[in-house]
DNA sequence: CTGTAGCGCAACTTGGAGGTTGCACATGAT
DNA sequence: ATCATGTGCAACCTCCAAGTTGCGCTACAG
């Protein structure tokens, strides 16, 4: 699909996702089996989380030895920044 | 659910319900029926999404004799705006 | 009071998202 | 050579989102 933007809030709509959102822009990097311990799922469903954090342009990987190391891109580090403004606009407005 | 931002990225992440704020946001107001002449739907499809929007607190309804008016929300105008900016955003980083 | 325009509700279908399990493959350690 | 670790692929399940159709109610027009 072409719809860049759906796909970007698409992923974004995931609370899993903007988590490991949150994890790689504290840590920097980070693999699969690493965020497995972080969230109440098994591998091969962060896997996918990242997967379809990697098509909307979010993350990208690359293979070092045995294991795949993942980080933000610029858009991702960017939507995290966003992302920490929006929760606080958000709790401004809630009273 | 309680997800406030995960809805509203949820209801961003469908490009129909992006062009439904887009409508709103030029005319101000609209009817399911009005907006079902814009959008490749049935009107219960199009009342539907103005569920989902309102929902995520991006749009408002208000009866009125027999038809049913809706408008953005304060929050809903925010990322009409929001959206603009991404767009290009993303047509800039395109090149 | 009868017709019609606009809405809302409910049931149903279909496709995809999120998750699991099982297995095969590659790579580093012993 | 063998074993353990980390990954990727594929099949499967379940649930919800998106859309449809059909029907019944409300309200304005004649």
């Amino acid at each position: 699909m072409s719809d860049q933007l759906g796909m970007v809030f698409g992923a974004l709509a995931d609370p899993s996702r903007r988590q490991v959102i949150g994890y790689l822009s504290e840590r920097g990097t980070a693999t699969a089996t690493e965020l497995t311990g972080e969230l109440p799922m098994t591998r091969q469903a962060v896997a996918k989380h990242l997967a379809t954090l990697a098509d909307a342009g979010l993350v990208e990987s690359e293979r070092q030895g045995r294991e795949t190391r993942y980080r933000l891109t610029e858009a991702g580090a960017e939507w995290d920044d966003r992302l920490d403004s929006l929760k606080r606009h958000l709790e401004r407005r809630r009273r």
